[in-house]
RNA sequence: UGCGGGGUGGAGCAGUCUGGCAGCUCGUCGGGCUCAUAACCCGAAGGUCGCAGGUUCGAAUCCUGCCCCCGCUACCA
C-alpha cells in the first residue's frame, strides 16, 4: 500500500425509530460496513457512525396512541436496532439517536449560523389543520381523491393512479388520515432556508465528484428548474427540536437527521479523545462519506450540503446512492413473506451467508439489488462453502494427520502464491470502488485457481507414495496459503468466517498487507468446519416467520392506513371460477336462540330456497336483513350444525378490529344471478 | 406529466463510457476424481441482448420512438 494513511468517516442512512429493521436496512449497513472493514484492513483511520432517526410526525402520532412517551418508545427501538446491527457483524463505533443532547447543540449552532447569515425567512403559508386532532397534517396524512384523474384514497401531494402532483388544497373531498375529519385550511408562519444562494457553490461541490453519474444527472434538473425555498419549521404537536427564539416551532425532522450524523460523530470524539472540529472544518483533510438510498438523494445532495455551506462547514467528500433491494423479482410483501426482518434472519441463518450474497450483487450504480432466495442457497453454498472454504477443508486434514498441524517451511510454488498477491492492488481497488461485485468476482477467480492446484498435484496420490512427504506437505502448506490470501480479500464481507478462519490459522485475517508474506513453519489449530451449507428449509422458515409477524406490525408500520390483514397466496381463474357466487335475497332472518353469534337466514337464489347460519348476529338485527339482497357462496358442500344444515355462506367484510359488514349488490340485480 | 436509473441463455449477473467472434457463476446433461461440508476437476447443450426503426463494412454498445419495472417530483421519513 504506497498511500497515506487516510481519515475516514462513514455513515448510513438513519433508520427510522418506528419500525423494525429489515433486510432492505441491511442492504445499505452491510454495504457501509464492508467499506468500513476494508477501509480499516488497509490500515486507515476509519469510523462509521450513525443513528436512530427519532423525530418527526409519525414517532408523535405513535406515542399518542400507545399512550407513551415518545422517547420511551424510542429508546427501546434503538435499543433492538442496535442489537440487530451488531449481530449482523455491522462495526459501527457509535450508535446514536437524532433526540440527543450533542444532536440539539449542533442543529441549534448550525441554524443559528444559518440565521445569523441571513439564509433564514420568515413567512406565512396557509396548510391544512385537522381540527379534532389539533394539529397541521402533512401531506402524507391527508387523502381524498385526485382533483386529476378521480381516484379515490390518495395522499396529498400525488396521485399514486395517475402520478400527477399536487397541494393537498386542491383534493377532492378531503379527510385527514389521522382522526377522518375534514380538515380546515390555516395560515401559520414557517422558517424556510434559501437554497438558491447555494445554487454556485452546489454546483461546483457536484463537479467535485461527490456523486455519482447518474446522480449528478438528476441534480441537473432540480437545477434547471430553480432551487425554491426549502421549509425547515413545523408546528406544534411534533417530535423534535424546538427552533430557537420560538415557543411552538420544531425543527422539520430533515434538518436534524443529517445533522445526526455529525452528532453521533461528535458522542464518538467524546468518548475516545478525538478532534471534531478537525474533521468538519471547512479545509479539513478527513473524508466524509454517506451512504444512502436511492429515495432520499436529494436530502443529502441539496439541503445537507447547503446546510452545511451555510454554517461554514465542510462538505461530504461523497454521498453513494445504492438500488432498493427487492426479494424474488419484487418488493418485499408482506404477504408473501418477503418483508423480511433483520431478526427473523438472524434468528435461522448466520449473517455471513447474507453479507456475501449482497456483496456479490453490488456495484457502484443505483440499480436495484434482487435477493433471489433460490439463488441466495445455491450461490453462497457453491462460491463460499464449496469453493474457499473447500480449498482450506482439503488441505487441513493432510496438515493434522501428517504433520502435526505444522505448516512446511517454503512454498513450493513460491510464484502462483505471488500470483495471488498480485491481485491485491486490484481487488482493493474493486472494493474502492464500491464494486464489490467485481470484487467476489476476482476472488472466486482465484478460488477456482486454487482448487484446480490441489486438483493437478493430487495430494491424496501422492500421500500413499513413499519418499514425497514433503511434496505433500508444501502442496497442501499452498493451499492453506492461497486460502488465506482469500480469507483475508473476503474478510470485511465475511467477518465471522474470518475470524475463524483466523483462529484456526493462528493469525489476524483483518490486516489486508499482511498477506505479503506467507505463512511458513507455523503451527495451525485443527481444523474445524468454518461455515456450514445453508439448508434451505431455514430460508421457508423465514419467509413463515415472516408472513405470520406481519398482522401484528402491520398498524405500525404506516400510522396513515388501518391495519390490513396479509393477502392470500395468488391463484388463477380457474380456481375463482371454482367458487359459485349467487345473488340472494334474504327472505327470512331468525335469532337462533341457543347461539350467541348466528344468525338463521332463509335465501332465495331464483331456482331455489336455501337455509344458511351465518355468524352476523352481533352486527345485525333480524329485521334489518329481510328483503335485502346480498351474495352468497351457493356451491359450498352442506355442513352439519348443531342447529341444523347450513346450505352455503352469505359474504360479509370483516377485519382486525369492530365491525362486520355484509354485501350487497347495486340496484337491478335479481336473485340467482352469478356473481364473478 | 417531467426527470434519473434499470431490462443480456432456465436463475443471478458482467460487458455499454471508448462499436469488432455475447462472457461469468449457478442450474441442466455427459465424463473424471475420491483429499474435501454430495465438496473438486474436464467437457457439452442452452441467448431474436425489452420492442421497432435508423447510423455504420460491422450495433448489446451510438441515435430516434415506444413498452415494462424502480426512484424522485421539494410538507412521509
Amino acid at each position: 500500500m504506497t498511500e497515506n494513511k487516510r481519515q475516514i468517516l462513514l455513515t448510513s442512512a438513519l433508520p427510522y425509530a418506528n419500525g423494525d429493521i429489515h433486510l432492505g436496512h441491511m442492504l445499505e449497513y452491510i454495504q457501509t460496513d464492508i467499506w468500513a472493514r476494508f477501509q480499516r484492513s488497509r490500515g486507515h483511520e476509519c469510523y462509521f457512525a450513525w443513528a436512530d432517526d427519532a423525530h418527526g410526525t409519525p414517532v408523535m402520532l405513535w406515542a399518542r396512541s400507545e399512550g407513551k412517551s415518545p422517547e420511551e418508545l424510542i429508546d427501546k427501538m434503538n435499543r433492538e436496532h442496535k442489537t440487530d446491527f451488531r449481530d449482523f457483524g455491522i462495526s459501527f463505533d457509535n450508535y446514536s439517536s437524532t433526540h440527543s443532547d450533542f444532536n440539539r447543540q449542533l442543529v441549534e449552532q448550525i441554524y443559528l449560523k444559518l440565521d445569523a447569515a441571513g439564509y433564514v425567512e420568515r413567512r406565512n403559508i396557509e396548510q391544512l389543520y385537522d381540527e379534532q386532532e389539533q394539529m397541521f397534517l402533512p401531506d402524507r396524512f391527508i387523502r381524498g381523491t385526485c382533483p386529476k384523474c378521480g381516484t379515490e384514497d390518495q395522499y396529498g401531494d400525488s396521485c399514486e393512479s395517475c402520478g400527477s402532483t399536487y397541494s393537498p388544497t386542491e383534493l377532492v373531498n378531503a379527510r385527514s388520515a389521522v382522526s377522518g375529519s375534514v380538515p380546515v385550511v390555516r395560515e401559520s408562519e414557517h422558517f424556510f432556508v434559501r437554497l438558491s444562494a447555494f445554487e454556485e457553490p452546489l454546483k461546483q461541490w457536484m463537479a467535485s465528484g461527490a456523486l455519482q453519474t447518474e446522480i449528478a444527472n438528476k441534480m441537473q434538473e432540480w437545477f434547471t428548474d430553480g432551487l425554491r425555498d426549502w421549509d425547515i419549521s413545523r408546528d406544534e404537536p411534533y417530535f423534535g427540536f424546538r427552533i430557537p427564539g420560538t415557543d411552538n416551532k420544531y425543527f422539520y425532522v430533515w434538518v436534524d437527521a443529517p445533522i445526526g450524523y455529525m452528532a453521533s460523530f461528535k458522542e464518538l470524539c467524546e468518548r475516545e479523545g478525538l478532534d471534531f472540529d478537525a474533521w468538519w472544518k471547512p479545509d479539513s483533510t478527513a473524508e466524509v462519506y454517506h451512504f444512502i438510498g436511492k429515495d432520499i438523494v436529494y436530502f443529502h445532495t441539496l439541503f445537507w450540503p447547503a446546510m452545511l455551506m451555510g454554517a461554514g462547514l465542510r462538505t461530504p467528500t461523497a454521498v453513494y446512492a445504492h438500488g432498493f433491494l427487492t426479494v424474488d423479482g419484487a418488493k418485499m410483501s408482506k404477504s408473501r413473506g418477503t418483508f423480511i426482518r433483520a431478526r427473523a434472519y438472524l434468528d435461522h441463518l448466520e449473517p455471513d451467508y447474507l453479507r456475501y450474497y449482497f456483496a456479490a450483487k453490488l456495484g457502484p450504480g443505483t440499480a436495484d439489488i434482487d435477493l433471489n432466495l433460490e439463488d441466495f442457497v445455491q450461490r453462497v453454498n457453491a462460491d463460499v462453502v464449496g469453493k474457499v472454504v473447500n480449498i482450506a477443508s482439503r488441505c487441513a486434514g493432510f496438515i493434522q494427520r501428517n504433520y502435526g498441524n505444522q505448516l512446511a517451511a517454503s512454498l513450493p510454488q513460491p510464484e502462483l502464491y505471488a500470483s495471488f498477491v498480485a491481485q491485491s492492488e486490484a481487488i482493493a481497488s474493486e472494493f474502492e470502488n464500491r464494486n464489490y461485485q467485481a470484487a467476489i468476482r476476482s476472488i472466486m477467480a482465484l478460488a477456482d485457481e486454487a482448487n484446480r492446484y490441489i486438483d493437478e498435484h493430487k495430494p491424496w496420490q501422492l500421500v500413499k507414495q513413499e519418499g514425497s512427504e514433503e511434496q505433500v506437505h508444501g502442496i497442501c502448506t499452498m493451499g492453506i496459503n492461497l486460502f488465506r490470501v482469500l480469507m483475508t480479500y473476503l474478510a470485511p464481507v465475511m467477518p465471522f468466517t474470518a475470524d475463524r478462519a483466523g483462529q484456526f490459522l493462528n493469525t489476524d485475517l483483518n490486516c489486508w498487507d499482511a498477506i505479503e508474506q506467507p505463512l511458513l513453519g507455523q503451527d495451525v489449530n485443527t481444523f474445524q468446519a468454518l461455515l456450514m451449507r445453508v439448508d434451505p428449509k431455514k430460508v421457508e422458515a423465514i419467509v413463515e416467520a415472516s408472513r405470520e409477524s406481519m398482522k401484528a406490525t402491520a398498524a405500525a408500520a404506516d400510522p396513515a392506513r388501518p391495519a390490513v390483514a396479509a393477502l392470500a397466496d395468488e391463484i388463477t381463474i380457474d380456481r375463482f371460477a371454482a367458487v359459485d357466487l349467487r345473488i340472494a335475497r334474504i327472505v327470512k332472518a331468525e335469532i337462533v336462540a341457543e347461539s350467541d353469534k348466528l344468525l338463521k337466514l332463509t335465501l332465495d337464489i331464483g331456482s331455489e330456497t336455501r337455509t344458511v347460519f351465518a355468524g352476523i348476529k352481533s352486527a345485525y338485527q333480524p329485521e334489518q336483513l329481510e328483503g335485502k339482497l346480498t351474495v352468497m357462496v351457493a356451491n359450498l358442500k352442506p355442513r352439519k350444525m348443531r342447529f341444523g344444515v347450513s346450505e352455503g355462506m352469505v359474504l360479509a367484510a370483516s377485519g382486525g378490529g369492530d365491525g362486520l359488514f355484509i354485501l350487497s349488490p347495486d340496484a337491478g340485480a335479481q336473485p340467482g344471478m352469478r356473481v364473478s
